[in-house]
RNA sequence: GGUGGGUUGGCCGAGAGGCGAGGCAAGGGACUGCAAAUCCCUCUACACCGGUUCAAAUCCGGUACCCACCUCCA
């Protein structure tokens, strides 16, 4: 089977052909670091992290760009209200941004360009569109002509004479109201930067058809964002873009948003959804293991209890990879990874991860039996599938360090104390006095120690 | 007004004409001194009304409710 992607602009799911061939190229709308992100950010962030792993894992050499829009106007007002320059905002939110996609595990771009660092690129791109006649310039601001560009609207499916009017749109002397500025004449107090145009500050979109063009050519494999880019923004870098001549991009890619009580995750919502807030009270694997495991064109509802429950099936995974671990000793780190037909064949078809997380827990059953049969050679066969399926999702044991609340070595502290306590409740069971043994394990457990008896001994967990 | 999406069992979530994805939870069984873990079994579904078909959760028509985009948004 053929990967397959679904493409907006086709409206359907597209066999995907990379322009050259072994390699592939995508770019994907970052953050605008106005705020700190939020778990639907991030699901962007995350969703597209799988699609590259996948890519990687189908042989393609992935040039990843990731950009960030470092400059808007909430920017600059969040700068006047907090007194602080715009570009510190900036700074802080994409700080923010970083941190939450590392402790996601999402693998850091290529390149992750700004857009203050790209004025050159957009004069460029702005003196061929006004050149071909698609942009015009009036007090020093400079507009893309929308009526010039009869294909404006085909990726959101709107027709522009079907579109409500924006409210400002009476606008002085655009030639239609639903022209948009690539650039906007500088304001008192307001960051500007020289142009041919005069001082001014970039547009929103413009950035992103300079960059993309920039580090991946004019014409490139993926382009991806969250849903509600679509439009305007996707709509307008197409029309910017192909305008002045570029093929852009072959495939658009948009995830689906995370909602809370139904609705969009709004930055509104206050602070308890920001990243930083839920990896205090979830694990971050576990946010992965929910994040990842619903199909990314799905919306997502969500509450800290169904992260729980995913974390719940993903502790199941885990426990399976300990024991397997375990029972197959140094021939663990000879394992191959190899992923079951099934779980390819899923993530061919526009990412499926839900069938392929059906994959992980159906082999994981069978390794189970496997398990208890002490049967070595499917042991083995089922730890390395589910190792490489993990891998695809960003999920494998060696990303994420065990989480047992220490160091090395407190673990190994807690470790000989554990044990002592074990060997006393072993004599204790030994002599069958069932109430002292008892005793122990519900101290331990109160301390967030579960301890578990298996045919080689008890073993001890922390809890999660 | 225009455009797009959604409604699946107690819950989360796949699927997209015919063998009931998977997980969580629940109940029963095996194992265990007991527990835990594990395995086996069981239960509960496709918003509503029509239609097409030998066969519909899946296709067609309609209804209801929900959400989003058209203004900043992952």
């Amino acid at each position: 089977m053929a990967l397959s992607l679904y493409d907006t602009s086709a409206r359907t799911q597209r066999e995907f052909v990379s322009i050259e061939p072994g390699k592939t190229g995508i770019y994907l709308c970052g953050a605008t670091v106005q705020a700190p992100p939020h778990v639907g950010h991030i699901r962007s962030g995350v969703a597209f992290d799988v699609l590259r792993r996948w890519l990687i894992a189908r042989g393609y050499d992935v040039t990843f760009i990731r950009n960030v829009t470092d400059i808007d106007d909430k920017i600059i007002n969040n700068g006047k209200a907090q007194a602080i320059p715009y570009w510190l905002v900036a700074m802080n939110n994409e700080r923010a941004f970083t941190d939450a996609y590392n402790v996601l595990g999402c693998l850091p771009p290529t390149y992750e360009p700004r857009a203050t660092g790209h004025i050159t690129e957009m004069v460029t791109i702005m003196q061929r569109l006004i050149e071909a006649g698609h942009a015009y310039q009036l007090n020093g601001d400079v507009y893309f002509d929308v009526k010039s560009f009869t294909k404006y609207g085909n990726l959101s499916g709107q027709k522009p004479d079907d579109m409500v009017s924006s409210a400002d749109s009476e606008a002085m002397g655009k030639r239609d109201p639903r022209d948009f500025a690539m650039w906007k004449s500088v304001k008192p107090g307001e960051p500007s930067w020289p142009t041919p145009f005069g001082d001014g500050r970039p547009g929103w979109h413009i950035e992103c058809s300079a960059m993309a063009h920039k580090y991946l050519g004019a014409n490139f494999d993926i382009h991806g964002g969250g849903l509600d880019l679509i439009f305007p923004h996707h709509e307008n870098e197409i029309a910017q873009s192909q305008a002045a001549g570029d093929g852009f991009a072959n495939y658009w890619m948009h995830n689906a948003w995370v909602t809370t009580a139904g609705e969009k995750m709004s930055k509104s919502l206050g602070n308890s959804l920001l990243v930083s807030e839920v990896v205090k009270r979830i694990r971050p694997v576990d946010l992965r293991y929910y994040l990842v495991s619903v199909h990314y064109r799905s919306m997502l509802e969500y509450s800290d209890a169904s992260v729980q429950e995913a974390g719940q099936a993903f502790r199941r995974i885990e426990g399976f990879i300990a024991r397997a671990q375990e029972f197959l000793g140094a021939q663990a780190a000879t394992v191959e990874e190899l992923r079951p037909q099934q779980f390819d064949d899923a993530m061919d078809d526009d990412l499926s991860v839900a069938q392929g997380c059906a994959v992980i827990h159906e082999t994981i059953r069978a390794g189970n039996a496997a398990l208890t049969a002490q049967n070595s050679s499917d042991v083995a066969a089922a730890y390395g599938a589910v190792l490489g399926m993990l891998d695809v999702l960003g999920l494998h044991p060696r990303d994420w360090p065990k989480s047992t609340g220490g160091d090395d070595q407190t673990t190994e502290v807690i470790d000989g104390l554990v044990h002592a306590l074990l060997e006393q409740r072993q004599d204790a069971r030994a002599r069958k006095d069932f109430e002292a043994a008892d005793a122990i394990r519900d101290g331990l457990d109160a301390m967030g120690i579960r301890i578990e008896d298996t045919p080689q001994g008890a073993r001890w967990t922390l809890e999660q």
